[in-house]
DNA sequence: GTTGCATTGTTATTTTTATAACAAATATTT
DNA sequence: AAATATTTGTTATAAAAATAACAATGCAAC
């Protein structure tokens, strides 16, 4: 498990749990547990118990039988697994509210990323320190990603700007990119890119409330 | 194409990309274009253009030969079937940086959801207008949401009030909520619920950056 | 110590989602 | 008017993801 294939064969969705996973077992461990059973992740995560142990099972740890998984341990294997040896920088393209609100959630928080710059248009932003970040302007893009040696960029700027913020992220060389700019953004195959809306969301849980409303009618 | 169960039928996947193809074909018919083929809107989200058209073939939409989709009936379409007659109403709990984004996203855009009030402890906050919604603290939420006829439940939170605000929501007789917080919630069958993570998303990016830079070690 | 129970780990199956293949239709070219 | 190219609509196939089924193990109760 330790081979780069064997990663990559790993389903996006497992990926994705065992971020999760991670996360609570992390609270368990604050609260002083050391082992946890299948169903208990299950149900903070809202899936199976079967579900569980196979994510665990594909990554190759084993549990004890009537006993558990040992949270120490597994924390650790998922750190191992998804986590870079070294730190990864990230910057926020737009400081805005959503760029605060995420500097918010990383701040202190014990992770592997940590957000080290943020960029906006706004000359009132520009060389001034927001929530701990400080701002810089668009054109400084390329020498700052260099020097901070950051990886991902954030672009949480509104949809006009998308396009535009994405091409200057690109070109100064970063490697991922998340989009929550409610526009589509285009990125070349060697950049990693994942795209979320927040509009889609919202309007397909108005449309299930709907359904759910509908019926019987 | 009218009845509740074909709509339920429906891919879950199918539903988001609907509401992200009329998002598109809103914007193509602002610049004064009447019809798109498949492979535009493919192009657009990064998509197959097969994907689009069975898509629209699900909802049983048709298009011309060689002339492509007539965008302003496909949007009306796509409205019949995500958006409900009414418009509905949704509330923002947690009224920071996050719960602001989500009020600027919305505010003055075409959409059958509107933002009508928000919640928050903060008592500097309560009784105050923010970004045009007024704030309310969460006593009164159950009383604002049946005034105001609230469906929908968008939680900004931290994650220790996570838990908590979920069940006021439910109390307060809510029928979906978009949880943002960094942390999962509990909700009734009856309430349909949608959960996402932005540091699993920048996880996920981090491990797919790390995987391409390993490449050739 | 035998029986029953809880729990893991794995294979098999089903469901969901995406892709591919291709027929049908029609505008355009020759 | 025949041939070609383009584009839709649909069925068939493949890939991804989730669920079910169940064997294996070993603790606990009796």
């Amino acid at each position: 498990m330790k081979e780069r294939q064997d990663l990559l064969n790993l389903p996006h969705k497992t990926i994705e749990r065992l971020s999760q996973y991670r996360r609570a077992l992390l609270i368990c461990i604050d609260n002083g547990r050391t082992h946890i059973f299948s169903h208990e992740i299950a149900k903070i995560q809202h899936i199976t118990p079967v579900q569980v142990r196979r994510d665990l099972m594909l990554i190759g740890y084993s549990g004890t039988l009537r006993k558990g998984y040992n949270i120490r341990e597994l924390i650790d294997l998922i750190g191992e697994i998804i986590d870079s040896q070294e730190v990864t920088n990230v910057a926020i393209v737009g400081m805005g509210n959503l760029g605060g609100a995420l500097i918010k959630y990383f701040n202190g928080k014990r992770h592997k990323l940590y957000i080290v710059a943020g960029f906006d248009t706004n000359p009132k932003k520009i060389g001034k320190t927001i929530n701990g970040i400080e701002c810089y302007g668009p054109e400084d893009m390329a020498k700052i990603v260099k020097e901070k040696n950051i990886k991902i960029g954030i672009l949480t700027v509104p949809a006009v700007n998308a396009i535009e913020s994405s091409k200057r992220l690109v070109d100064s060389g970063i490697k991922g990119i998340v989009n929550y700019a409610p526009k589509p953004i285009e990125v070349p195959d060697n950049v990693y890119l994942e795209e979320y809306d927040m509009v889609t969301t919202l309007e397909k849980v108005a449309f299930y409330v709907k359904m759910a409303e509908m019926e019987g009618e």
